[in-house]
DNA sequence: ATATCGATTATCT
DNA sequence: GATAATCGATATG
């Protein structure tokens, strides 16, 4: 492969190593801003990180982790840089990576992306026709969504590991740099809600979060 | 634009 | 039996 070249019309996408995911759910969920997931095709889907959420382990009330090692969240626990992937609702995946080190259960979610190639088959996977520019933000803004777009199921991604290229699923830098990066409150979840622990890269137009906490009753 | 609600299943109490 | 790290449809201002 041609290295240095300095008009590709694409930059290559060098794997994140583990190293990368061996800190804590904070660092890496703000790190994560700006790089690109990579599902492995004939034509590749790929699509920049715009927006995460971390989750911080067994001591976070809101984290899968909490309920202990089980088979479920076994992949929290075990080594970081691999795919946990959860079944939510009834209806829709999500995506998170391992981090932290092995016994300790922190990771990140994908909250959305902002696709770059394979535009069309992420269209496809979400059953949406491309007329106009507002239908493209549907492919890959909101966890379900994006997991939706790249395919990814239990069965197929759990366990995952995401730090190299040899993998179906993985995590890669193309030396993209966050301009300005935002801090909220999570969102979508009920317990622990008021820690500043989603990161999204500020003004994307993919990020997600028009719809607000789950609709709460008022108060009697 | 915001608000409410049903879908549908793995996991936990 | 209840709940959930969500989404898409429908109703309404």
């Amino acid at each position: 492969m041609v290295q240095s070249s300095p008009n590709h019309a694409f930059a290559s996408i060098i794997p994140l190593g583990r190293a990368f995911f061996a800190g804590s759910p904070r660092r890496v969920a703000r790190q994560l801003l700006g790089k690109i997931l990579v599902r492995a095709e004939n034509s590749p889907l790929t699509a920049r990180i715009v927006e995460t959420e971390a989750y911080l382990g067994e001591n976070d009330p809101a984290a899968h982790a909490a309920a202990g090692n089980t088979p479920r969240t076994a992949v929290l626990f075990g080594p970081p840089g691999f795919a946990y992937v959860y079944f939510i609702y009834g209806n829709h995946y999500c995506l998170n990576v391992s981090c932290e080190a092995e016994g300790k259960a922190g990771s990140v979610l994908f909250r959305a992306l902002e696709p770059i190639t394979g535009i069309e088959e992420m269209a496809r996977a979400r059953n949406i026709s491309l007329r106009t520019p507002r239908d493209l933000i549907q492919l890959t803004s909101g966890p379900g969504r994006l997991a939706q777009a790249f395919a990814i199921t239990r069965s197929r991604d759990n366990g995952c590991d995401l730090t190299t290229s040899s993998s179906s699923l993985w995590i890669g830098d193309d030396g993209f740099r966050p301009a300005k990066i935002s801090i909220t409150p999570r969102i979508g979840i009920t317990k622990a809600a008021h820690h500043r622990l989603r990161y999204f890269l500020a003004g994307n137009r993919f990020v997600s979060g028009t719809r607000r906490h789950p609709a709460r009753k008022p108060n009697l």
